[in-house]
DNA sequence: GTGGTCTAGACCACG
DNA sequence: GTGGTCTAGACCACC
């Protein structure tokens, strides 16, 4: 599992760890029926409490990507995220293309991100 | 100024005002030297508390975008963001795109959004 | 024993089995007297863990209603709860009307619900 | 705000707590637009950690009932569920009613709550 | 003032 | 073994 987290970064931690299990999911290296590490074992992994991982499993359930069974661990259900709306992703996307622009960006160096990470996730 | 408030929107509301104000300094519209409108009157338009455009100038502020002084109001005084957080702007882009492929957006349609967006942000 | 346990249900496994088992005594298709099915061929049937089923049946005993001795199965002794938790199922109860309620069904709409339930129950 | 927790109750006091909302919301005493009392007052209120109540405002949000806002509080939005069937109401029903019947309750007396529980919620 | 996050650690529930 | 709940308390973010 290569998630990691940055102190830096204003996410919380539970939402980075999610966004690094979403990725892995996209990525298609985590498919349906995967089961996902354990909460304590990622806690472990990345040197938090587990209570915020359990809080990231918890946030992917609700957006409807794994299923999280009491004494029987996580599993991906889907590769689709169930609420589209409600998370406004391309007003994000527009934000943050902004930023990137702002720091200076030429609109091909701002491509070639955007194509470099694409690429890395099989489903696009 | 063409700002909007998403009530469903996550982010905080400060946020989406800066956010705004990004954007509009990326395009073009708000260019060195421009003048910001006054914290009341853009509370007043957008409805909003005076302290969250407040909060919103400090952060540009921050930025090293804008220049706020007492009495005078605040100025862009560069379009070019001082923070050399480039890592954690990648990092976001990568967690946006990943959220626009688990929606189920195939990888041509996540660049014409992408493409859209930059078109709008004239120094790209 | 027509028993079914559904994987979007969030009540625990081992819940759904024991209130199964109860829907049946409540209906009288178990009568005082009757042998339930071994906790082996339970969980074969259902495809789920024995400590399951098994804590399904530990459940029952403890409310009163099955008695299960080792070597000779599990047998049917009572028909009515021998804990006096009404108050408990009369909160819950409201719980539920509440949501049901909530989700946009009328009052007539219940009590169908509620009469169509309590038909298949025999000693109502 | 009447709402109870009890300690012998098999739900997590976060559900209890959120259920107490929702039966306030369904009865009408919470309508849209209206403003939750402050985490921490109900926290004090019912002699629980704040963090307990915030879960289950957490719960409720998700469920679509109200909207949570970092500094201004929580609101009602919604009188009605978002996640119909998410919660298998229907099926909590027929568990909770098998109980009340083998508790000893006739059909008529079972009845009898059913219609006094939905006389409290208006909207029923 | 409001809610959000995180921690440490205890204890419980499920399979 | 797995995850869930709750607490106490600290600190942060938002309006």
């Amino acid at each position: 599992m290569y998630i990691t987290i940055d102190e830096r970064d204003n996410r919380p931690i539970y939402h980075q760890v999610a966004d690094g299990i979403k990725t892995l999911i996209a990525a298609g290296e985590l498919r349906k029926g995967s089961t996902l590490p354990p909460v304590r074992q990622v806690a472990a992994d990345l040197g938090v409490n587990q209570n915020t991982v359990a809080a990231a499993y918890r946030e992917l359930q609700k957006e409807g990507l794994i299923r999280v069974r009491h004494g029987s661990g996580a599993k991906v259900v889907s590769q689709v995220l169930a609420n589209k709306d409600d998370e406004r992703a391309e007003e994000r996307l527009r934000a943050v293309l902004a930023d990137l622009v702002l720091s200076g960006r030429t609109r091909s160096e701002v491509l070639t991100l955007v194509n470099e990470a694409l690429t890395r996730l099989a489903r696009a």
